[in-house]
DNA sequence: TTCATGATTGAC
DNA sequence: TCAATCATGAAA
């Protein structure tokens, strides 16, 4: 279950793959129709993976930063090698591990059900709003708030946004 | 071909 | 607070 996500606003946006128009092979499927995954590798070492949300070529995304495991807690937990339920997708580069999610899905239709795919769930308005996490050198754009996470959900990463905490 | 850097994580 | 580690993209 998606607990927490970011959003990713286009070319407008510094702190975007696709800020200025850029298009490159990377962000190729940003520009994609709505529904499409944006899966890229960062620091060498992990993957992200973002549901892409525009129309085709507005290139506007979420960024899925963290989920609360459902199914799969085995596999997630030998993908991850740790044994806390919170620690096996409380980041996105945590939750592409756990899924064992790569490029090789970059592209994929996320409503089809092919291989990854996601579906609606219940929701609702007990949401924490703040800004982005990594993106300091976004000027204005990284105060934004732009980032989302439910209330309370311990799945949340670090450092959770102001409001999280319940009460 | 070279060089700088990052939508992160985990250890200290 | 800081190093690991390399795909990516811009410059040369």
């Amino acid at each position: 279950m998606i607990v927490e996500t970011e959003a990713y606003l286009g070319v407008e946006d510094r702190a975007a793959h696709t800020f200025g128009g850029r298009r490159t092979p990377r962000n190729e499927s940003m520009y994609r129709d709505g529904g499409t995954a944006y899966v890229y590798a960062i620091y060498g070492l992990h993957f992200c993976l973002n549901v892409v949300a525009g129309a085709p070529d507005h290139p506007v995304a979420a960024l899925v930063r963290a989920l609360r495991p459902v199914e799969g807690l085995e596999l997630m937990r030998a993908h991850r090698g740790v044994q806390r339920d919170t620690d096996l997708c409380s980041g996105p580069g945590k939750l592409c591990a756990a899924f064992g999610i790569d490029r090789a899905l970059d592209g994929v239709d996320l409503v089809a059900g092919d291989s990854l795919w996601v579906e609606t769930g219940p929701g609702g308005p007990d949401v924490a709003v703040g800004p982005r996490v990594g993106v300091d050198y976004a000027g204005e754009w990284a105060a934004r708030p732009l980032r989302f996470a439910v209330r309370g959900d311990p799945n949340v990463s670090r450092p959770r946004p102001p409001g999280w905490a319940p009460g």
